[in-house]
DNA sequence: TAGCAATTGATACAGCGTCTCAATTTGGTT
DNA sequence: AACCAAATTGAGACGCTGTATCAATTGCTA
């Protein structure tokens, strides 16, 4: 399993990313920058992340439009859970020269985020494409349940 | 790969499903299930279902609240695509059984969504527990990329 | 350091649902 | 067949998650 850097790593390979595309660095986009990092680990809502970001001053839309703009980068994802899809989370460094897919563990309970370092899926894909005479161009593959720390609470909540 | 039944069964089957779990068969909820069941293998938005139905008196509240009913029974999954979180498809008849996970292909041409028969993660799915600690629980799959017509068309308009 | 495009913040608006509540319909019961 | 209680409906207000507009501001480059 895939053990994400550390904030700062994360903070300086998005700013990069930033500044390779060509935008600007402001203060603003820093500031949601250093936030989206520090929680790499964990998904997020635009709303959450603009509570926490207003009382520096940062406006809605430049909240949710850098946000964007960090999805469009290959940066940021978006978690798709049974309660909506209003959840961003980190892209795992590596999965993002190879855009074609992600696979990763979800815990439903805390909501931390696993990421799979070797897909599951590779052997089976061009067994698919044959017997389904699909041409595949990607996939996504979001395994849920319990993380091991969620699943040791459960366990000892039980005995208690 | 899995051919879905024709729409008379599919519309018998959400609503032996809709009444065995004690729910009323309402002129409103026939006609949705039935415009549901002629839909069958391609996506479609809440608003645009309403658009159809409205026409025949259906509120915008009924659509939803009935779509709402038909994906807590098992009848209508979500899809996630790249453009939203907004389509709905009917969920295979032998996968609402299995409510533990769903694998499909889907036509990022023409939307067309077919699921697989045989899951290709069942091998991986105790190996990736073991590993990872987590206690998994379900997964999804979504692959995506080009049915076959879809290549035949692309393919075609090539040459010409 | 001046200039100008990129970016920002305020705010109105949009898409996709959900809530409220009075009116209607349903399925079971006399 | 008419009755009843409960489920369901439709209209429309509301809510959440973003997006568009646009004047004011800021960052890079000459």
């Amino acid at each position: 399993m895939k053990q994400l850097d550390d904030a700062q790593a994360i903070e300086a390979h998005i700013v990069r990313a930033l500044e390779e595309a060509g935008h600007r660095l402001t203060e603003p986009r820093l500031q949601l920058i250093r936030a989206v990092a520090d929680q790499s680990e964990r998904p997020f809502t635009g709303e959450a992340l603009y509570e926490e970001l207003k009382k520096t001053g940062l406006g809605r839309a430049t909240v949710f439009r850098t946000l964007k703009l960090l999805q469009d980068l290959g940066v940021l994802s978006r978690l798709h859970l049974f309660d909506g899809c209003q959840h961003y989370i980190v892209t795992p460094h590596d999965a993002q020269r190879d855009h074609s897919h992600q696979d990763r563990l979800i815990c439903r309970q805390c909501g931390r985020v696993t990421y799979l370092d070797d897909c599951p899926m590779s052997e089976s894909i061009a067994r698919i494409a044959e017997q389904s005479g699909y041409r595949i161009e990607s996939h996504h593959l979001d395994i849920l349940g319990l993380c091991a720390d969620c699943v040791e609470t459960a366990a000892s909540n039980r005995k208690a």
